[in-house]
RNA sequence: UCCGGUGUGGCGCAAUGGUAGCGCAAUCGGCUGUUAACCGAUGUGUUACAGGUUCGAGUCCUGUCACCGGAG
């Protein structure tokens, strides 16, 4: 199980400064955990990770059941042992598939009935089997399954899927056996804020080890999150981890710390830096851009990551028009470095108390 | 030199005689619990040149030039 431990309380904000303990290891907060749906944050290897300071990371409940399976990856000795990372784990229950895939899907009370987006094969996950895959995998923290809430959706379909999401998380609760793993709940109540309250009383009445705000960041506008997001996390127990799931820009990032959120994921720096979108100091670059086709500077002239300390725009900008996969590896490096470094920087400003002195908005250089 | 073929955006190619398009490249944009090295938008043309036939020619005819192949 987890032990968190709230370090220090910002007098700025409504940040804390904490420790999450997990049987594979420690993690300070506020962190930002790299997505790494099929058992591999794309393009990096566990050294580059380690490298840039991730202390946890993501894994994907539906992409894996399908592939591999669950079942060969627990033969194999478990999702850690499997991809060759020795650090705590969080695997996402698979319930945001459900959602960002729903041509593909069929809720119903029991569970979602889908078609695999791979081989077009019929299946079926329950709250269950959502539960007994992640304990197959092995991951420190797995989440319940639930039902994000469309944007925009009226309140009677609002009120049925946060309903129905407590209901999931009721039964993922008693479903779950291993005594290693910890089960977190995910709120749900669409930009309704008596919803969100009522789903956050629902959810922590189950009493689970840590507790995630879902159903944000699926196209709602930034003060609807950032509001749905304020009112939650102060509903959430003191001394529990909260994590904001799918979350976010840099700028939402620390919003979202001040208002007391622990943990984040976003799969932004990971896959941007795939397509060229670069988080630099302040703000943004598109390394495709013609601009840079001769420009002998690194990336952030102010960052420390390995490709800004050893390349140039112009080479990074020749290797993505060119199709080469060191791009995919470099870019992806700086991004993660970036973010890493950016919750580096929150941990500071808290653990120092003073206000955030930084800040980060989506403007080109 | 003869015979045959081909000349259409930067490149590769389409277009029963009826508004010249497609792919790639280029340029720009998007990406928030990854179906994403992805997706989208946007340029660029005296259709080799000069004539002719026709209501109308990238398309048919004549000539010139260029390139490719074959023969010598």
């Amino acid at each position: 199980m987890i032990k968190f431990e709230v370090l220090k309380k910002h007098s700025h904000s409504s940040a804390r400064l904490g420790i999450l303990d997990t049987p594979r290891g420690k993690i300070d907060t506020p962190c930002f955990m790299p997505v790494g749906t099929q058992a591999t944050v794309k393009a990096l290897t566990r050294e580059n990770l380690e490298s840039i300071g991730a202390q946890i990371i993501l894994g994907n409940t539906y992409h894996l059941y399908l592939r591999p399976g669950h079942d060969l990856i627990q033969s194999l000795g478990g999702l850690h042992k499997f991809m060759n990372w020795t650090h705590p784990i969080l695997t996402d229950s698979g319930g945001y598939q459900v959602f960002s895939m729903n041509k593909l899907t069929k809720v119903t009370e029991e569970g979602v009935k889908f078609k695999s987006h791979i081989d077009g094969s019929s299946h079926f996950i329950s709250p269950e089997k959502a539960v007994e895959i992640q304990e197959a995998l092995g991951a420190d923290i797995i989440m319940a399954f639930d039902e994000p809430t469309p944007y925009p959706a009226d309140l009677a379909n609002t009120q049925k899927s946060l309903s129905l999401t407590t209901r999931w998380a009721k039964r993922c609760k008693d479903a779950l056996q291993s005594k290693n793993q910890s089960l977190f709940g995910i709120i749900q109540g669409g930009m309704y804020p008596n919803l969100r309250k009522e789903s956050s009383e629902q959810i922590i009445e189950l009493d689970f080890p840590g507790y995630a705000i879902g159903g944000l960041s699926v196209g709602e506008e930034k003060h609807l999150m950032n509001d749905m997001t304020e009112l939650t996390s102060a509903l959430l127990p003191e001394l529990k981890p909260r994590y904001l799931m799918g979350v976010g820009t840099p700028e939402d990032l620390l919003t979202c710390s001040s208002m007391g959120v622990d943990m984040f994921d976003c799969v932004m720096p990971t896959r941007n830096a795939r397509n060229g979108y670069l988080f630099i100091t302040g703000g943004k670059i598109n390394i495709r851009n013609s601009q840079y086709h001769n420009d002998p500077k690194p990336i952030d002239s102010n960052c420390s990551c390995y490709t800004c300390k050893n390349y140039s725009r112009a080479y990074l900008r020749h290797l993505i028009m060119a199709g080469e996969i060191l791009a995919m590896h470099l870019l992806t490096l700086h991004n993660s470095y970036f973010y890493q470094n950016w919750m580096k920087n929150i941990r500071s400003a808290i653990e120092e108390d003073v206000p955030f002195s930084f800040s980060w908005q989506e403007t080109d250089e």
